[in-house]
RNA sequence: GGCCCCUUCAUCUAGCGGUCCAGGAUGCAAGGUUUUCAUCCUUGUCACAGGGGUUCGAGUCCCCUAGGGGUCACCA
């Protein structure tokens, strides 16, 4: 039986490295048939806030990575905490110790002027006298004052810590409440974690963690400790470098198979393998294969992956998530032409709302620089001519049909291609490029079509006025 | 600063002592397809951080240097 979790403190949103990691556990549970589940670490009430829990939860859902039982809050657990803490404290393993901040902070700064590691010294430890009085003590757990602590690191290997780096951490503050490294270790344990897959930047909080399993008498789980993501120029991953809120890539355009699949590639891959379904992913994960050196974010793979996704979507799914940009086809009659022509163009779900718009509204301005290029010579007759020739055909409807009235008319006038098309294009569009104009034509149909060419027409002979 | 981790093309990576004058993908460049743009296809561009060892043989093992990162809270 494999237990993975994910455990956010909820000060702010869920980026992409969170997500990542999340992932990670979630591929390595369901892959072995096992549980991931979700954590909330609350414990510090003043920096924590609901609408962080919420938005975390949010973004699971949308990109459906579901978590086994409901999400457990350390907040509604301190009674348990309290518990193991009078245990330890019973039992020797813990003590208090009257040192108020104040003093601490001295002890700090005198033992950087020394040069010296920041370090409690450990003068409470064995204390047997009269507390002084006034001073709420803290709980400090007993760290073994010499050796190392050892312990194996699926990513990194074996790991030995110095017992010097350890000092007699605070596992319960003044106030009674207990810190993180403890309450992570007991919930872990708690919880049947078997495997813990984290950030490295968890890496010197595990000898930590691994003397309160000791004092507690729990088993350890395996550790995978994965570097970090890093922004472009190997700098941290910040705002700079896109979104790092994973809801702002659902806002981009993005779907969530596109940007898990892209995470997964993230330190880890499977031979030249570079897309993956979730099935494919849950075949091949293994988190000793994550590679211990740390990756940066490439937003131009994102963006690839994503128009890959597109592509690869059913028009259905894209006309539903397209509601989300203002684009409603789930019963437009065009629906499937439409679809069919953009999403093999587009690279995010906001460029194709866009472009679609673009289609389906009649140019509100002309693109100054198209019209220059476009608008000259004989273009306005050519245009105009152009006009009668819809207006009189008969059968009009398919975009065949509009390919092949276009190609009558420039056999007729012989003209080139051009000569018509990029008139007609800024008649329809505003603006040069953009797709095929058959395909437009017969998208938004006849009547459209002859409105845009007249308001085409009408513009230039003003412009020409003026 | 102490301790720890990391180092293959611009980027993500393959490589687990010989099959590597280092492979794939993204990006970029050129060409083809296209009435245009995009897609797509083809080709090209680009790397083992540096220096010592070990070995018949090193991208692969060891050491040193340099660079990058993490961590040193009554935060999580």
């Amino acid at each position: 039986m494999v237990v993975t979790r994910f455990a956010p403190s909820p000060t702010g949103f869920l980026h992409i490295g969170g997500l990542r990691t999340a992932l990670f556990n979630y591929l390595w549970a369901r892959r072995n048939g096992g549980e991931f589940k979700l954590r909330i670490e609350d414990t510090d009430m003043s920096r924590n806030s609901a609408e962080a829990t919420k938005a975390i939860l949010e973004a699971f859902e949308w990109v459906r990575m579901d978590y086994d039982g409901e999400p457990v809050y350390q907040s509604d657990r301190f009674d348990l905490y309290r518990s193991y803490i009078t245990q330890l404290l019973d039992e020797g393993k813990a003590y208090y110790c009257y040192m108020s901040k104040e003093e601490l902070d001295r002890l700090r700064e005198e033992q950087m002027a020394r040069k010296e590691r920041p370090r409690y010294d450990g003068r409470y430890r064995d204390f047997n006298g009269e507390p002084p009085k006034g001073v709420e003590p803290v709980v400090r757990i007993k760290a073994p004052l010499e050796g190392e602590i050892v312990f194996e690191d699926g990513i990194k290997g074996t790991m030995a810590i110095s017992a010097e780096e350890v000092d007699d951490f605070i596992i319960a503050r003044s106030d009674g409440t207990p810190t993180y490294n403890f309450v992570v270790a007991v919930d872990d344990a708690l919880m049947g974690m078997t495997d813990v897959i984290r950030g490295d930047d968890h890496l010197y909080n595990t000898p930590k963690q691994i003397v309160v399993y000791e004092a507690l008498g729990f088993k350890l789980p395996r550790f995978y400790h994965v570097p970090m993501i890093l922004g472009e120029g190997g700098r941290k991953l910040s705002k700079r470098d896109g979104a790092a809120d994973v809801m702002d890539y659902k806002r981009a355009g993005y779907l969530p198979e596109a940007l898990l699949n892209f995470l997964v590639r993230l330190g880890w891959s499977h031979g030249d393998q570079e897309i993956f379904t979730m099935e494919e992913m849950l075949e091949h994960f293994d988190p000793s294969d994550i590679n211990a050196s740390a990756s940066q974010y490439n937003p131009d793979k994102l963006l690839w992956l994503n128009s890959h996704y597109i592509k690869n979507s059913s028009n259905e799914r894209l006309a539903s998530l397209l509601e989300d940009f203002g684009v409603y086809l789930l019963a437009h009659d065009k629906r499937e032409i439409l679809l069919d022509i953009f999403k093999e163009r587009c690279k995010t779900l906001k460029e194709m709302a866009e472009q679609i718009t673009e289609v389906l509204q009649t140019p509100k301005e002309y693109d100054e620089k198209a019209l220059k290029k476009a608008m000259k010579g004989e273009a306005l007759q050519i245009l105009a001519k152009f006009a009668e020739k819809v207006e009189s055909a008969e059968e009009l409807h398919l975009p065949t049909d509009y390919h092949s009235l276009m190609e009558s008319f420039v056999e007729e006038l012989q003209i080139g291609f051009g000569k018509i098309g990029m008139p007609l294009r800024v008649a329809l569009i505003g603006r040069l490029g953009g797709p095929d104009l058959s395909d437009v034509m017969s998208i938004i149909g006849r009547e459209e079509t002859l409105k845009r060419v007249e308001k085409l027409i009408g513009y230039m002979k003003e412009k020409d006025a003026s």
